[in-house]
DNA sequence: GATGAATGAGCGTTCATTCAT
DNA sequence: TATGAATGAACGCTCATTCAT
């Protein structure tokens, strides 16, 4: 993550960078309470304790903002999560170390991964696409697809289709996220052992 | 479904129920074309042939509109889901007939099937919160729940947590309704019958 | 002029045409008063007695609702104008006509006249472009080349640059308006009579 | 020009007189690009490679920041061309002399040229009216009718009404630069001579 | 029953100006 | 002197809703 850095590599004072990163937290804490629909950018400023044109001041827009939430909380999970899935031994181990990581993390950090989910989910482009689902998504199938693959080449996989798995996999992910986020004192990490298990079993080869 | 009588149990005319059927029919169209974000009350009722204020006036608001949209696309794949699930012998393929089931209610419902999924993202309540997920969503999990009860205590199926897995299949199977959204030319049936692969596995006794 | 109908062809109601127009003379008559810049739409809608809202319901946008003003505008000068040129029997009566024609239709229409430079010098495109200015002018500078270059194919001109000549002429007739706009006392009639002969000596065979 | 002292005659010093030059020459650069409406403060300031602040700073608003551009350019104008003119013998060759002189000075410096015309036309005061365009320009044709007069009372020219000659004119070598600002490869100087051409036989006596 | 004109709150954005450091 | 962060009003625009006809 390069967010210190203007888009022409110029760097950012210090000062600066930390307005951005409390504007970015103010952000994610108005989402995650009220929603991305609830979320207008007056609203952030206000949990910011900041006047509205600050945020215009430090982001190129509202866009910018929200692409900076979400590669901030990717980012950080993808760290988090690496670590842990690079420290398995085998492909099974690996599956149940990814769900479980994610989980984890957000069990740290649930504002970030309600925000995350609610900014995929509704923000859209200036034309009206979405602007972090659909074909965007591609580069996260293709991870966990390179995965899969591994794991089939190796034998400890069964010979399935690797775009129906990384797309039921991302979406039970995502819908742990959704439940808990729903159910507050649902019981995330029992939960994401089971959607380990429930993973392994649909992959292992026989 | 009732939603031919008003909400005071007074039955509402012949004319008046297909003109709600006509609107409904142009909110699924506009929805699943354009998305529920660009599928304000005036494109609609532009779909429909018809002027904005008719939608107000058949309906109590966007809102009720919505509700009706889904109740009668969810009623409908119900029915057609649950005759085929019914003929089945055992747990296991009543599973397959399932996800089978509801990808071939797609495919001859395309529009419907893309409505309900973006109205279920997207709409919310006046407070905010979303309209249909959340703990709405709970009679769906019972349903599966109960489906999965009754395969654990006839021993087709293993000891599972059944919230975890109501919650994985659900997500999945709408995971697979919008990737087939966004790629108009994914094998939906192929889709499904790998993802009943999957769930089958995921649930069998050993 | 086809104001009257959508850009699909399609017709306006009456009562639409009405409000339409009486939104156009109220953005005539608030910009001819306060100037472009000071005319947002709150205003013009304040002028019209109306909510801002309903510009947005009847235009497209500013840039329609200006779009109107000034075609409308100038399709009435044109009228105006082209009937008393064409009653004339030479060049020379014909570029006196068009001068004195312009001005006594801004002696009718004072505040359409003050209206269409100012928009003409404010508008802009969305990318910061002037609207109507600069290359947009063109049409109106061949159309007087087309002109000169008939009284110079009949010897009545002499054999002058049109190209500069156009411009020198249009910027003449605006620099009269703006004049008269900003010292009403001055007397219209009379600055048109002159420039009327200013022109005809400038352009007349030796 | 006395811009080298403040409002109340105190000298400024030298290093802020050259702060002050740098801040204009970047208002002339970009205002000449990008037209006065796409020419904000921070922009300008972007241009000098200055903070936005140092320009309120040194100027007491966006308002004395362009008067300054104006006064300096129209000054350097005048004495460039003043010179030229009073070279000539007699008043037909003066007039020509004039507009040349302009071109001449506008081929040599076209971003400040292009910049005045801006300004002119863009700028307003605090009440929304034109800060330079209407009874601001009567010294400018107050020159231009004693200049006229002189040719007049000498018999070179006819007697024609001044102030609307020295409007026309005016406007004309307005215009001129104008459509060479949206022509960068129109020939101003022919332009010129053409628009000379104009004026003399506009004005000379029979 | 049906219309579509009208409303008004809310949105993201721009920008001249202010001011503590 | 100089900075650049912060302000706040104003802008054009969207849209669910209301209501007189």
């Amino acid at each position: 993550m390069q967010s210190e850095n203007y888009p022409d590599g110029q760097k950012r004072s210090f000062i600066e960078e930390a307005r951005r990163a409390q504007i970015i937290e103010a952000a994610v804490a108005t989402i995650a309470e009220a929603g991305y629909p609830n979320a207008p950018l007056a609203r952030i400023a206000r949990t910011a304790g900041i006047s509205k044109g600050v945020i215009s001041y430090h982001f190129d827009g509202k866009d910018e903002l929200m692409d900076q939430v979400v590669t901030g909380v990717y980012t950080e999970i993808a760290e988090t999560v690496a670590a842990r899935v690079m420290a398995q031994s085998d492909a099974e181990a690996m599956l149940r170390a990814h769900v479980r990581g994610v989980a984890e993390y957000a069990l740290e950090h649930r504002d970030r991964m309600a925000a995350l989910a609610q900014i995929f989910i509704h923000a859209r482009d200036a034309d009206g696409g979405s602007r972090f689902g659909g074909r965007k998504a591609e580069p996260l199938y293709q991870g966990l697809e390179a995965f899969y693959r591994h794991g089939q080449e190796s034998g400890e996989f069964r010979d399935f289709d690797v775009r129906v798995m990384a797309v039921s996999q991302q979406s039970s992910i995502d819908a742990m996220f959704e439940y808990w986020r729903v159910h507050p004192d649902h019981d995330l990490l029992a939960h994401a052992d089971e959607l380990g298990e429930l993973l392994v079993r649909a992959t292992r080869a026989d």
